[in-house]
DNA sequence: GCGATTCATCGATGAATGTCAATACGTCAC
DNA sequence: GTGACGTATTGACATTCATCGATGAATCGC
């Protein structure tokens, strides 16, 4: 093998232990537990699938027109035009954010109204701790 | 016109206040607000861009990876096994990550070592706050 | 110089994504 | 029921993306 002679490399793979996905902060506390690899494919994949959610424009504009809306809601009806885009496509887009688990819709009358679920992008942000 | 008979969707687009693009807590002070006209696109492409380089469960892995080796940073080839996937496409994810801000590269030697850059990661982590 | 090692880039390929027009479905007013 | 309206789904298309093998570029030990 003979490699790493200058930096050692090294280590990075051996320790093991529970921690957020990404745990930037906390560096020096006690349980920064950064060791490499508590890894769960599954968690990377589903953490991934939200941050998926929000790698649009459009769907970061919907949710926050969604967020200001308030504990109310918004109406589709009332976030086509300030999308810039036709109807289809915000439905397509709030479909991502519903399936993401980031808003909630509910049917009144003729109109969906949606609704930010707070706790799913509190998960989100403290995957980036 | 006669929308709205039952729940008046109205005010959504009539409501109007200064917070980051998803909710509030504002640290950096100028950035985009997202309010219904407020809006700068600009702002939410580049904040995109970032959720983006982490809607990838390799590349979750990675910056994980990369967190958990410290401040001395991590080596290309302590990553690519833990990955599962083969050094070009690691070397891919991670150019990926960099262009995001995500992370920087320094080179040492014959090893390329890749570290963090915490005050990106927690740019994205406010605009969810 | 030479070979070995480490990493990045290139080219190709199959899959996923964003978009819209057309259409279907549900609900309301009449 | 009928027509109008709000929303979701479908189908098609162009673009982007993840992946790998092959290759190039830089460095190290000899």
């Amino acid at each position: 093998m003979a490699r790493r002679t200058a930096q050692q490399p090294t280590t990075a793979a051996t320790t093991r232990a529970n921690r957020p996905l990404i745990d930037v902060a906390a560096p020096a506390a006690c349980c920064a537990s950064v060791g490499s690899a508590a890894f769960d494919p599954d968690d990377a994949t589903e953490l991934a699938r939200g941050f998926q959610a929000l790698a649009d424009p459009v769907r970061l504009h919907l949710l926050s027109l969604i967020v200001s809306a308030g504990e109310q809601g918004a109406c589709v009806c009332d976030l086509v035009e300030p999308s810039g885009r036709s109807q289809p496509t915000v439905s397509h887009h709030l479909k991502v954010l519903r399936e993401a688990g980031l808003v909630r819709s509910e049917k009144r009358g003729t109109w969906a109204w949606y609704t930010v679920d707070p706790s799913r992008v509190d998960a989100l942000r403290s995957a980036l701790a």
